[in-house]
DNA sequence: CAGCGCAATGTTATTCTATAACAGTTCCCG
DNA sequence: CGGGAACTGTTATAGAATAACATTGCGCTG
């Protein structure tokens, strides 16, 4: 179930992904407007997190909007209904990868190529819930992100 | 084991936190400075979290730096050393709570009062590693918050 | 259709966070 | 007393995020 790191047929990933989207957006009567329909497919091109400037770089180009309000906007829009992602650990942004179900995602990034890949979250929220009892803490939202290596660098060998 | 939100004896709490890094830096072969000390001990005021600007406002009044490498090199000091932990989540920085352990620890950040706890970690990372095995992924460092409210706040019926 | 209200956009400016780069100083050890 | 490494001071700049306000587009209701 973990999503990211295996080859899989992107483009199909990509579709059902944008398809997706229009489906919550037009549940929630909210509109994916153009601006924000292309931020979030900047960031399907690949499960790897981009930053706010390195999307607004590529919305500039397109003369979709120059100023950083523009991309933070869309990407507010994109996380607050579960499209996209925000990876704390890099200040960057990764598009959904699980098309559908409700969930607080725990992310693998790899150190050396950059990929992200969401993992299923069950078994490390029960546990992270049940600390978080123990201490009287009610949990809001969990955040949580393993730095390491993905399969393929670590074939590689990769030390960086 | 949850250190950071029951009422404690916490001047016993900062004193033990201070002697423990003069441990560490001794046996590490590195300097408790000056400046480094006086971040630590800042930082140990409370179970907060404090961002690196208002550490080098503290700095700053006490005349002993001005300018933001003097904090950040004393905060890479203590992290490096595990004196204190940055919290990914609010870009901000807070002391060790566990002198001693060697630790990946999970934090417990109330939205409400900013308190920051440290929660025992082994069941979140056990949880997390078998998740990452199942990827293929190898593990480097784990990051895990966890934003709500603390017992306190709860009580008080706070909602943000 | 006219006009109202809300959502979304455009733009300027500013704040907050973090690091690069380099010159100078202090400390430890031989 | 050197010599080298760690530490400090300072300038400048890069990078991430938001405040604030004017304007535009859209959907609804009268
Ligand atoms: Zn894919
Ligand atoms: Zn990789
Ligand atoms: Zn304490
Ligand atoms: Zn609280």
């Amino acid at each position: 179930m973990t999503a990211g790191f295996d080859p899989h047929d992107h483009a199909a990933c990509r579709r059902a992904a944008l398809a997706h989207a229009e489906t919550v957006c037009r549940e929630a009567g909210v509109r994916l407007t153009d601006t924000r329909r292309r931020v979030l497919e900047i960031l399907l091109e690949d499960h790897r997190a981009l930053g706010a400037y390195a999307i607004l770089d590529r919305l500039r180009d397109e003369g979709l909007g120059a100023q950083p309000p523009v991309a933070y906007r869309a990407l507010d829009f994109l996380v607050r209904h579960g499209l996209a992602h925000r990876i704390e650990h890099l200040n960057a942004f990764v598009a959904c990868a699980h098309p559908g179900r409700g969930h607080a995602p725990i992310f693998l990034i790899c150190r050396s190529c950059a990929a992200v890949a969401e993992a299923p979250a069950a078994p490390v929220m029960a546990a992270l819930g049940s600390a978080a009892q123990d201490a009287g803490f009610a949990v809001d939202h969990a955040m949580v992100e393993a730095d390491g290596l993905c399969p393929a660098c670590q074939g590689a060998g990769q030390g960086a």
